[in-house]
DNA sequence: AATCACGAGATTGTCGACAATCCAATAAGA
DNA sequence: TCTTATTGGATTGTCGACAATCTCGTGATT
């Protein structure tokens, strides 16, 4: 997902070591390369990044902050492993979150946003009958559009919110289960359903759809998580 | 708020310079003792604190984080100024979060929790009539309230979320327009009837109230913002 | 007079080394 | 055999120095 990865890498093409590592990072966190509970060993990103430890330092602070890591002093810092009922939490955050982005977005995206985006949307059509399946959709475009969505509520601080702490956390979650070949096809037609909302500047419906969206996905994370009773919550 | 220093400043006894520095710096921040949009000198900060730039520059990474200080690579750090509209749409996301933390509060709470926070607002009444005014009682004991809802809600990446960055960019606002002495009576009140509806188990009530109490903390900031066209919003 | 180039000084970024702390393997004791 | 000390090795935390970059005032040019 390149847009995303834009938000945490600034756009700058000067950019200090501390950075640049911190960017390689958090892909590498993301796509599993460096698993979740792993121990970071400083010495040995060093020498594998080819920097010195300062840098490397101020890069986990800042994965610390986008809570993609766990650090204890004098001990060190562990990739963060996700509990199902963090990621169910996550979830309710999200169905929060982007409901409120969605009425704000019905108001305020602009058209050529709009079409872009719908763009994107035919896009995503094409990738999943061509690839026939959810490799690339599930695992990085759907976010996308949730991302853009997002940027399009004029919201910047939860923009921020969104696309800096808890994305990269579900982008993981999504690498590491590898979230099945759940419903592409379905999640598609919800996505322009509720772009359809936004373009008709019906901020209470498009809020309502996204939150059955995601309330949808959240139901299907506690499924797996606990096969058994189905109607425990709520 | 001794609180949410609490929740930043981690409860070990045996923290590394940086995680201290990083508080000190915080509440610093926050209360204007270094106030917004200036200048963090890392040579003169590492001198009043007594510490390296190595250290100090790890704890800027973490305001960095925290959203209190803006970043220019080669340039330096500055403290963050937040801009009215910005202000606004961080009270329009704790209206949804904060909501949401409600009706999750409803479930979760436990009854000594229940009466423990009635018992802090008995002391809130206590203090706004000993002081006579907003002194205390809207400086820190309002977020108070509202952390320990969060806190109850037992979402726990909620609680981080709200005590992470956004409470501390409130907090500073509070300190720094010095928030006139709106309302305490009323909002003690307020804060009442939604431990009320908690405890009755009402969480579809309790998210109610809380919305309409964030909404018009919010529309007082708006007021304030911008004197005439009260009803531009919406 | 205004704009631009330049250079001295200061600041940020990076590095390697030393100190403090932890961890695991070994040894001592019950 | 199991538990508890101990100690050597490795890792994290901190520091001071050097390199790269920026800032701002001075002077040259149009």
């Amino acid at each position: 997902m390149a847009e995303i990865i834009e938000l945490t890498e600034s756009s700058t093409e000067v950019r200090t070591l501390a950075d640049r590592v911190s960017g390689q990072l958090i892909t590498a966190i993301v796509r599993g390369d460096i698993p979740p509970g792993q121990k970071i060993s400083e010495p040995e990103l060093a020498r594998t990044y080819g920097i010195s430890r300062g840098p490397l330092r101020e890069a986990i602070r800042q994965l610390e902050g986008l809570r993609l890591v766990v650090r204890i002093p004098h001990v060190g810092a562990r990739v963060v492993s996700l509990t199902p009922e963090e990621l169910v939490e996550i979830y309710r955050i999200r169905e929060a979150l982007e409901g409120m982005a969605c009425r704000l977005a019905a108001d305020n995206m602009s058209t050529d946003e709009i079409n872009s985006l719908r763009e994107l949307l035919y896009q995503h059509e094409k990738n999943i009958q061509e690839i026939d399946g959810r490799a690339y959709f599930q695992k990085e475009g759907d976010l996308d559009f949730h991302y853009r969505i997002v940027q399009s509520s004029k919201n910047t601080k939860l923009f921020e919110l969104l696309g800096g702490e808890l994305y990269h956390l579900v982008r993981m979650y999504r690498y590491q289960f590898s979230v099945s070949k759940s419903r592409p096809q379905r999640a598609l037609k919800e996505h322009h359903r509720i772009l359809d909302a936004i373009e008709e500047r019906d901020g209470e419906l498009a809020e309502l759809l996204m939150r059955r969206h995601i309330g949808r996905a959240r139901r299907n994370i506690e499924e797996r998580l606990n096969p058994a009773n189905k109607e425990e919550r709520e």
